[in-house]
DNA sequence: TTAATACCTACAGTCGCTGTAGCTTCAAGC
DNA sequence: GCTTGAAGCTACAGCGACTGTAGGTATTAA
């Protein structure tokens, strides 16, 4: 007996939504599953596999792209996995640079809202340091 | 003897693009500049000083629409800041909660890579990985 | 049988820009 | 004065990764 999903089914495994779905199928991300009597899709375990690797993929911050790659190079279980390997190495590396801005962000806007004592506009140093960037320590918060 | 500026001059201030300005001229976050006789647009220091205070709050990872918020409030000196303070606070615990997610991800972005021995994919522990959630550690990392 | 729920297609909207096409205007050098 | 190249103009499409909506059909449980 082989197991078959609804698309309901697959969204609450994979923890979105229908319309994610079938959007995965417009953009080839997902095959065109087989349909039933009533033209609605049904999936098969394998495809149910394959959403739970694009879902775990983007949990973990790579693009539709990245998902779409990797899974062209899994395609092949002989092949080397070192281009695998690049992708999510890079990956990384975006990831990290990332929480750098956002630490630089973080430290920044701290330091904006402990000089802040809530009294009015004129005064208020959340403005003034929003007004002045010069007023900043770090600057490597731009470009987010 | 009154300032006045270009767009590529506002641009290259504010480290955007010409275009840029064009788009938040028309979402009306910046107001409609005069022209010159040649139907190019002329910007006044002030003008010049609101591209300031909206991009270095940009760079603070503030959205659009919370600039408008604070700049709306700004409007009035004599206002209590405690909005923009509100803000302010929501929007750095919006950022300290990015953060989190993406040191999630980078913990086990790092773990699979450090598991993968760079040989065949079908050994490949990064697809392992991906194909299978619940060889992460944490699961923290949803929802970028 | 009925009512609620799930599914279908097609398309618009989100955010914050960015790029393009096809023009006009300006500024500098000759 | 003329030419040339840069800078500016409008209008609109496109990005990524969905999400929402309208208006319909199918399925399922009571």
């Amino acid at each position: 007996m082989v197991q078959h999903y609804s698309i309901g089914q697959m969204a609450a495994a994979g923890h979105c939504k229908v319309q994610t779905l079938r959007y995965y199928e417009q953009i080839g991300l997902l095959p065109v599953p087989a349909r039933n009597e009533g033209n609605q899709r049904i999936y098969t375990q394998k495809q149910m596999d394959r959403l739970g690797f694009i879902r775990h993929s983007r949990e973990l911050g790579f693009s539709l792209d990245q998902v779409r790659e990797i899974l062209a190079l899994t395609d092949d279980p002989s092949h080397s996995c070192d281009e695998v390997d690049y992708i999510a190495r890079k990956h990384l590396q975006e990831v990290e640079s990332r929480i750098k801005r956002l630490r630089s962000m973080q430290q920044e806007l701290k330091r904006m809202i402990n000089r802040c004592d809530g009294k009015q506009i004129s005064d208020c140093r959340i403005v003034e340091t929003l007004s002045n960037h010069a007023l900043c320590i770090a600057k490597q918060h731009s470009a987010q």
